[in-house]
DNA sequence: TATGATATTAGAAACGTTTCTATTACCTCT
DNA sequence: AGAGGTAATAGAAACGTTTCTAATATCATA
């Protein structure tokens, strides 16, 4: 009941281990009948390598690995399915470590020897702790923040462009008085959408003002005070539309504005990032930007692929968002 | 700029390499002095021991493999959450295999050195091929049917009671005409539900009626259809409840109702299985029963260490589900 | 002062591969 | 017929560990 080696199929075809080896790995080497028989009697025996052994020959494990701090909502399952697929069509394992323990995350960088790694949700990890992962010289990849260097690169979605395309969207249907829900200070995604909202308005000549920038965290109940205090205690007058930092985020929102008995989107239009599932099934539905999260997934393990069998230095690419227009948002009604 | 290996530290702290292996796992063959040199070289020269050099001479991957055919919802991302900590805290690695292809799922058992593998969403393993799986001596964990043998274990929800459950809930609300919305015939979740509600009825001395079983396959849309066909087509009588097969099903039902015009819960009932994400969202917010799911993850786990670590035989366990009132049920109001 | 016993360290084999080098057998050419 | 080339196969080293066995030093005991 042992398990059969390399050795047993040498052994049971009558030839060296380094011809069983040959034959196995489709060398040109071996001769067609020995290798068929080879092949034969491996099948037969249920022969399976070792990869233990053959990695640790090889140098290489292939093995990738996605570290996450969050797994989940349809962001993720979107990323991981595209990106499990694309490991199995390469012949890549792909490890999953769900944690938010900096120190985890740092001692499987470096400790466990995966060919490639992805971190998603890394805001915590610091320049500094970037420059040791670089100096471990792992092959690594960055899913929601921009960096790069001779072993990081990153592969994250246009928020800035996004930001700008939702802002231009309810400009042009008429909306001038346009509030934005932030996220926190630090978060990539947060500051890329504000900085294309801020641009937008400043091609389409509409004033900036501080007043119309409110605090989401992209939470939905955070942001549903945030509204609320907003128009109740500090008696903003009612913007034309609202720009959520995301759909959660915009669902706190929408549920803020309908409690304060105001009708979307006759009164006030609501936008929100990331087309979740339910952003579908609200009501009304929420338009919203989606990000090509697939594609992200099969084009983050095309540039780990070229990382680690071409060497390529690290870099950034983005990808493109697509607005998706459904019934929160409306033309302005307002003169 | 070489990796470092345990025989680098070896000569580093003069020693020789056994010695170095002893004081970096913790013997206590080793003189106090010397260990606490050995973990200083160490140390300072990054010495990360090969996982691949390790585990070629004990045998042991200390890697897990999920195999899913299926990484949507929450469902998935509940168990996998649990069960990705549960691996961390134990210091094993957590290989996802996101596949619905046969060979695929077969190749990953026997072949990867796994120490162990679950399997969710294999209802297309055939018995044959649990067989071949068993033969492989892998220890197994099948996470939705229930099975076992020498080296298969199973972990599933109690489906048949919740089953169960769920129509004596309906029962003692009122309901008495009770439609069972069922899903494909081979699949195990579906199967059970179905003789729970059959034996709740029969403690009930409710008659069985085969009219009140129609098929949802656990999709929203044909289920939608079914249920519209049974109602209009057929011109069946509105039942007093509907159990769906699972969430989804029962979204499709809800939808078809009201689609004809019924008001939910006045004129009927509706309960699903599972407790999705949505589930509380929808309008009436539905009734159903939430499953265990993170509990699933620790123990399913624990199980696999038992089986590792102290051979223990395959065997099935049993998790009990809770019901979730919400509006979607009433009393019944029909004489 | 020999004699074990004990504590510590060193040496070497082994795990299952891959791959470099060596060997063999056969063939072609002069 | 011998040289040289080619095709096929065999042998052996190496990857980085762990662990078994051997060696050495120290010490208490008789």
């Amino acid at each position: 009941m042992k398990k059969v080696t390399i050795k047993d199929v040498a052994k049971a075809a009558g030839v060296a281990i380094s011809t069983t080896s040959n034959a196995l790995n489709g060398s040109s080497l071996v001769n067609e009948e020995t290798r068929k028989k080879i092949l034969a009697v491996a099948k037969e025996l249920n022969y399976v390598p070792n990869l233990n052994g053959r990695y640790l020959k090889t140098g290489k494990t292939k093995m990738l690995c996605f570290i996450t701090s969050n797994v989940r909502g349809p962001y993720f399952y979107m990323l991981v399915e595209s990106m499990c697929h694309e490991c199995e069509r390469l012949g890549y394992g792909m490890n999953l470590i769900v944690t938010k323990d900096k120190n985890v995350i740092m001692n499987h960088m470096v400790g466990q020897g995966f060919d490639g790694v992805f971190i998603y949700e890394g805001e915590r990890i610091q320049e500094q702790e970037l420059k040791i992962i670089d100096q471990s010289r792992v092959k690594t990849i960055l899913l929601d923040r921009s960096y790069s260097s001779e072993f990081i690169s990153s592969l994250v979605f246009d928020s800035y462009q996004a930001g700008f395309y939702v802002t231009r969207y309810l400009i042009n249907l008429g909306h001038q008085r346009i509030c934005f829900i932030e996220g926190a200070d630090d978060v990539y995604d947060s500051i890329e959408r504000k900085r294309g909202y801020i641009d937008a308005l400043k091609a389409y000549d509409i004033p900036y003002d501080e007043d119309l920038i409110i605090r989401g965290y992209f939470e939905e109940t955070y942001t549903y005070n945030s509204v609320t205090t907003m128009l109740r205690i500090e008696n903003v007058a009612l913007p034309d539309a609202f720009i959520a930092g995301n759909d959660l985020s915009a669902i706190g929102c929408m549920k803020a504005l309908k409690a304060l008995g105001y009708e979307i989107p006759k009164d006030v239009s609501v936008v929100g990032f990331d087309d979740i599932e339910v952003a579908e099934y609200l009501s009304p539905s929420l338009t919203t930007i989606r990000n090509p999260i697939d594609r992200q997934g099969v084009q983050a393990i095309e540039l780990m692929m070229r990382m680690i069998h071409h060497n390529e230095k690290g870099r950034v690419e983005q990808l493109k968002g697509e607005l998706i227009p459904r019934k929160s948002t409306g033309i302005c009604l307002r003169k």
